[in-house]
DNA sequence: CGGATTCTTGACTATTTGGTCAAATCGGAG
DNA sequence: CTCCGATTTGACCAAATAGTCAAGAATCCG
């Protein structure tokens, strides 16, 4: 029923060490095709548009990557090990509400510093995660119950108010990734305000007030 | 740049009262079309993935909505009611901590029973609302606004903490919203307990207790 | 420099896709 | 039942799109 992307595919048809120009173009064409499928996803994507914003002919582009498929797997993969980083990077010896603070901030500073990444998760979670699936299922499932085990552990010491730990991970994610995911809309409510420098501040204060609140242990 | 959807265009050539069988098919092909749209967005979506869905040929298809654009216009007007509604019925009059109970309670309601109409607006918004781009700044700007207004008074008295309204929205949209956009992560880090029988409950419990107690007056 | 290799692209093909049209079929008011 | 507008669809078209190819241009290395 779907033509999707699920096939494999080899990225570039050289095995040697990769030249000068063909790190330089990868890495344009990886920029280019961010953008784009951040904005359409796979399906709604041509691989003109990628080509166009990389400013290169689109045989040229399909010199680098022969397909579609191959530059989207790219990347996805080449996005997914820094989407990973700051959940790993939760500490289960430090304090339980300066732990969650960081993670929270970090999320928040990849949210207003790489919205395109986001985007490009969230489009490809919505069509199903053709691709990202297996990830989903293994690497990131693991990670998440290993760190809900550690929240779980502060949450029986006392060091935190009783809360499911999965929950409190799905909504610090949906909390962060919304201001890149829905940039649009919270511009439409904003307006410029989004722009002004101490927006960012404001919204990690924010989001740290009630979700830190929400979870702090109560007497 | 983009040959995107932002034209307008009728929906029915027929100016008259429609016929029941126009009525009957008009409502089958909105029904295939959300769900076709919902997963991979204007773009990606073709005419005979919505025929295919609607057990319709894509001319007859094409006899109800003349084009792509009128279809997704119609669907997306057709949900766009019900979406606003749960924001427009907090009540300035009612306790602040049992409002937002229940204005959250409605958001996950409408995620678990109508996810795909979610999923319609995350895409339409990462494509960058081309099509609902004028209501955002309208409509939902008005409302949401409004009733910041109504927190920020709560707040001003004292019944809820400190907290910056419009970021206390955008969260509850966040997180409610996430269950539907993102239920192939969710599933793939919870697996079939998503559809045993309490986890909306559990779900509801878990965004409840850290929202509420996130924002409710403290000492 | 000069030959081999890498890089680039205009022109092309096959397929998909949005949309049209005329002819056939259906349904309901009289 | 009959007739006329409403409905349905097979066949078709033009544009968009993924991907190919051969030949020319640039680059590298000895």
């Amino acid at each position: 029923m779907d033509a999707n992307v699920e096939d494999r595919g080899g990225a570039f048809p050289n095995h040697r060490q990769p030249t000068r120009i063909q790190a330089i173009n990868r890495e344009i064409i990886l920029e280019a095709a961010l953008e784009v499928f951040a904005v359409h996803g796979f399906r709604g994507s041509t691989v003109d548009q990628i080509a166009a914003k990389a400013a290169m002919s689109k045989p040229n582009l399909l010199y680098y990557f022969r397909r579609k498929q191959d530059i989207y797997r790219a990347v996805l993969e080449h996005t997914l090990a820094d989407w990973l980083a700051p959940l790993a990077a939760i500490d289960p010896n430090g304090d339980p509400i300066e732990e969650l603070r960081r993670y929270i901030t970090l999320k928040l500073d990849m949210s207003a510093k790489r919205p395109a990444a986001s985007r490009l998760f969230a489009n490809e979670v919505l069509a199903g995660a053709p691709v990202i699936g297996d990830f989903l299922t293994s690497r990131l499932r693991e990670l998440v119950h290993e760190k809900a085990g550690v929240i779980r552990r502060w949450v029986s010491q006392g060091r935190l108010a009783p809360v499911d730990p999965v929950h409190l991970i799905f909504m610090i994610w949906a909390a962060t990734q919304h201001y890149a995911d829905f940039d649009v809309q919270i511009r439409a409510v904003l307006g410029s305000q989004v722009d002004k420098p101490g927006f960012r501040e404001q919204t990690a204060q924010a989001v740290l007030s009630i979700v830190l609140n929400g979870i702090r242990p109560r007497a």
